[in-house]
DNA sequence: TCAGACTTCTGGTCTATACCAATTAGCCAG
DNA sequence: CTGGCTAATTGGTATAGACCAGAAGTCTGA
């Protein structure tokens, strides 16, 4: 049971990346040369591997290979930090592509925030990176009343900074819900990875203090970028 | 690329098990015969249903072949309510086993609540059910001097309630940690589980309101079997 | 020097098969 | 009906080999 060999091939390749990762730039070895090494077939060889990307010590892109995992990003959903701030303030670099901007209904944008299913948003679809490496992809569905020019002035800034200077909201109630999920085709693709890898699903309601509603976004995370942490104290 | 057989295989296995749930009563026909109505091999539709499986519609267990998983219980690490609590809210059956009581040191405790290396703790480790299926195991840590008769009258029931009502500690300090993992064999064991399933790492290191350490604990779960939900309003 | 065509390498996918160990189902005796 | 043994089933693991398409590296000619 436990003495299955492929998982003892991911302790020798655990120990083996360790041992090398400056060697190999953060690139492993082609996964045939890897399975001649330890003499198995590439079959066992790739399910030892995927141990180590579901831990996420390693991850693979699209066709390319298998890479070393940087560390995690220490992400608090709860806190409105722009991405590019707390990226910054861990020593990483941050960028944003933005992919979409339109205006059209998206349903569940409308169940969470209570309001028909036809309503129009202003979408903004971007993707974000950490060092160079896309590490989510997000959607953002904002009432259009709440910021009638925003697709003609968004140029990649921080949309909560935005709202709350030039137009003034006050994103006072927040409801975050995360869930481990398969990334979608659509979502796997646009972060270069393969369909189906693992992923994390953060998305949030935003009211303001009047409970109005202001925006509804979604983030596609990879699994093994992010930690997340949130700090309570006080109350209650 | 997006055309794989295993792809279609996943959408074709999903459709078949929304329509077939209530005749299969939870459980899904054995891979070969599966593999067979198919026209393909177990190696494949395995892979189908490891996506399933990543997804969260679908489970194993142990040697015992693939289930239909129930929904995901609705979880907010940030409220202390306790788990029994919180799982009859949402009509379901909890129930708590616990695996292990003693005393002894450990590292990430004493490291997450800034107390020297060999400090020991009180160690509570349990495993819980929803519906009688194990869905976590958690190990708390709990400052000797902050409930000193601790592992002679725990029987199961609320921790924090106890922490709160018999030695009257203010729980204010929170900082919690997400992280997804793949399950460590021992954990996996527990959990009947293959070992390296998905799974979710909550953590927690609490203190009073005069950051004084009381308890760490950390909990392993499922990774299909929750939904964490963080609702914040007012402040900032 | 450089853009573009060609070749090689490599990961992604799939087939076919086999063995083991744990679970389950069936059978039999008490 | 029950408890325990046996046999069939089934999931977990592993081998060997194959083809394809994208990525990367190489060569060529302008």
């Amino acid at each position: 049971m436990s003495d299955a060999y492929y998982l003892k091939l991911t302790e020798q390749l655990r120990t083996l990346i360790d041992q090398n990762a400056a060697l190999w730039e953060g690139k492993l070895p082609a996964e045939r040369s890897l399975a001649e090494r330890f003499a198995t077939t590439r079959v066992t060889l790739r399910q030892a591997l995927s141990q180590l990307e579901m831990e996420g010590l390693i991850h693979r892109s699209n066709r390319r290979g298998w890479f070393i995992s940087p560390a995690r990003l220490v992400y608090d959903p709860t806190r409105d930090a722009g991405f590019n701030d707390y990226v910054r303030a861990q020593g990483r670099q941050p960028r944003t592509a933005v992919l979409k901007l339109e205006t059209r209904a998206h349903l569940p944008a409308a169940r969470a925030l209570n309001l028909p299913d036809d309503q129009p948003f202003h979408h903004i679809r971007r993707r974000r990176y950490v060092d160079d490496r896309a590490v989510l992809v997000e959607s953002l569905w904002v009432v259009p009343t709440c910021a009638p020019e925003l697709l003609d002035i968004y140029t990649g800034q921080s949309l909560w900074g935005l709202l709350r200077e030039r137009w003034g909201h006050y994103l006072a109630n927040r409801s975050i819900r995360m869930v481990s999920e398969a990334l979608s085709p659509i979502d796997a693709e646009e972060l270069l990875v393969a369909p189906g890898t693992a992923g994390l699903n953060i998305s949030r309601a935003i009211l303001d203090d009047q409970q109005r509603p202001i925006e509804f976004d979604e983030e596609h995370w990879l699994h093994d970028s992010l930690c997340i942490s949130v700090e309570l104290s006080g109350q209650r």
